[in-house]
DNA sequence: CAAGTAAGATTACATTTGTAATCCATAAAT
DNA sequence: ATTTATGGATTACAAATGTAATCTTACTTG
């Protein structure tokens, strides 16, 4: 898939907050973050209808918008490719970087410690298991292909 | 100060490395991750010149290039608007993608670990002068692990 | 000293991106 | 039914980016 523009994601973070969503109330939703005019923001969700990112069924006049890329996959995705370009793929550099700006909260403190305690635990487990079998990967993928006439 | 390209950084990183440095030392350190011609890393490094983000001195024939801007604040400033962008600021979220991508070394976790005490210990002294975070944001995230705050 | 070579400077050019404006078809209003 | 308004489609256009090729000029070498 193509990639997706900083000003696209911003789009597409609306409608992974709230979808099926018209085109309208993306523009209103965005009015807060963004000074966009309504058209700039029509144009971005024609590009991401054609980069596939998003897709859309007709409801009366216009459309209702929903993400065709799940959220998840694509941060991580992105996560590992930044933190890559910017730390040769260590994670750790970025969090200290964090601390060091005071940008962690309490809350991120708690959750990233029971996340590194479960990290461990998982780790170990299939430190073991690994000598003899694999674990399936067993993704659920939502192959709800529209075909809109946009290319 | 411009912003700095996915290429450009590239070549920015091997400055950080190790400078001064000719552009031919560029060229071939950066042979061993990009098929990019001789002339495409001297013109990244003309662009990167004229971003005043590296500078260099005369030396014999060409030059020596040096950075300009400090990295770690670079990396920061980046970091800080990548997780803004992606995860509304959150870091936890990232690192939790890391974990379930199986991306974290023994090494992160322990040094991550380090970090997160050292950031309580050092929290706790300096007490709370957050950020106050006020949004009405409720998404419903998996909110398992979160320990009330007692106060 | 003349010619070749190599380093940086300048130019090239297709895509992508940011940011809209205009065009077109159809639903809504009169 | 005719006009209008509105949503999507198409077009616009400059700046940034990826990726080089060509130009210029100053060393190096015969």
């Amino acid at each position: 898939m193509k990639e997706i523009s900083n000003s696209e994601l911003a789009v597409l973070n609306i409608l992974w907050e709230s979808s099926p969503i018209s085109s309208n109330e993306v523009v209103g939703k965005l009015a807060n973050s963004h000074e966009w005019h309504e058209k700039t923001v029509k144009t971005l969700l024609n590009r991401l209808v054609k980069k596939q990112a998003i897709g859309f069924q007709k409801q009366g006049r216009g459309y209702l918008y929903s993400p065709l890329i799940n959220q998840g996959e694509y941060q991580i995705k992105e996560s590992l490719s930044f933190v890559e370009r910017m730390f040769s793929g260590r994670i750790a550099p970025l969090v200290a970087g964090f601390a060091k700006e005071n940008k962690l909260s309490a809350e991120d403190v708690a959750e990233l410690k029971t996340l590194l305690d479960n990290w461990q635990e998982e780790d170990s487990k299939k430190d073991s298991l690994n000598k003899g079998e694999l674990s399936n990967d067993c993704q659920t993928k939502d192959t709800q292909t529209k075909e809109p006439k946009h290319d």
